[in-house]
DNA sequence: TATTGGATCGCC
DNA sequence: GCGATCCAATAG
């Protein structure tokens, strides 16, 4: 039996509202194992999610949300299950899913996920340098969406998803039967918040150990 | 209204 | 190591 075919036999359960009306830091290391799916016209673009990082309430310096509520953080002051997107840097967007209940704002920052399927998709939306050759793509595919901003490109994740609903069929995430022991998460702190005073050493950021596709430290 | 700097990426 | 590139958040 083929790969796909495994995977189109085991169950694949669409995660609702409850799943992400629970800790933050519970469901950043839940969704690791998890996949994530982005449907584009007929076309499944989908991951295996293998890195996260939880922002956790109004106290956490890391957080957008810690100058209160605002024009983009709103998103993370609303109820659990919408997606909070923004633009980093002035060129890259970084996905979130908002955990939590109403009006304390918490999110989980998708870093990484293993390519599953439309991975030809994939490889086009992340529009690699035309010069280089199919060698390097090839040794590249590990950079396909080892990153928050990367794998946004990859599954054509923008602005226009900001605040939208992650339990319908546009973008979501599913249980697929992996199960993830508590010995294969590594905990670290988060990258590029070293603004965040005391908050800046939290170890709220997992990942599934020793996976190639996890972003690079 | 003006200034500042960032939950990143890719090339040098 | 460093520049790209834009906009939300602040300060004035």
């Amino acid at each position: 039996m083929g790969w796909t075919e495994k995977i189109l036999r085991k169950k694949m359960k669409k995660l609702k509202r409850n799943f992400y009306n629970q800790p933050t830091l519970k469901v950043a290391q839940d969704l690791l194992g998890k996949f994530l799916v982005k449907k584009i016209g007929k076309n499944i673009l989908s991951g295996k999610i293998v890195e996260t990082e939880a922002y956790v309430g109004p106290n956490d310096l890391a957080s957008h949300a810690s100058h209160g509520k605002t024009t983009r953080t709103a998103p993370m002051f609303g109820p659990p299950g919408y997606a909070y997107v923004y633009l980093v840097y002035g060129l890259n967007y970084c996905f979130n899913i908002v955990t939590e209940g109403k009006n304390y704002p918490a999110a989980v920052l998708i870093r990484a996920i293993e390519p599953a399927e439309g991975v030809a998709s994939i490889i086009k939306n992340r529009n690699f340098n035309k010069k280089q050759n199919l060698k390097s793509k090839i040794l590249n595919l590990k950079s396909l969406t080892n990153g928050p901003g990367k794998l946004c490109q990859a599954l054509k994740i923008d602005k226009s998803l900001n605040n939208l609903d992650l339990t319908k069929n546009t973008l979501w995430f599913e249980d697929r039967g992996i199960k993830i022991k508590p010995s294969e998460i590594a905990a670290t702190k988060r990258i590029g918040v070293d603004y965040a005073g005391k908050y800046k050493n939290k170890p709220w950021r997992f990942y599934l150990r020793g996976n190639p596709f996890v972003s690079k430290k």
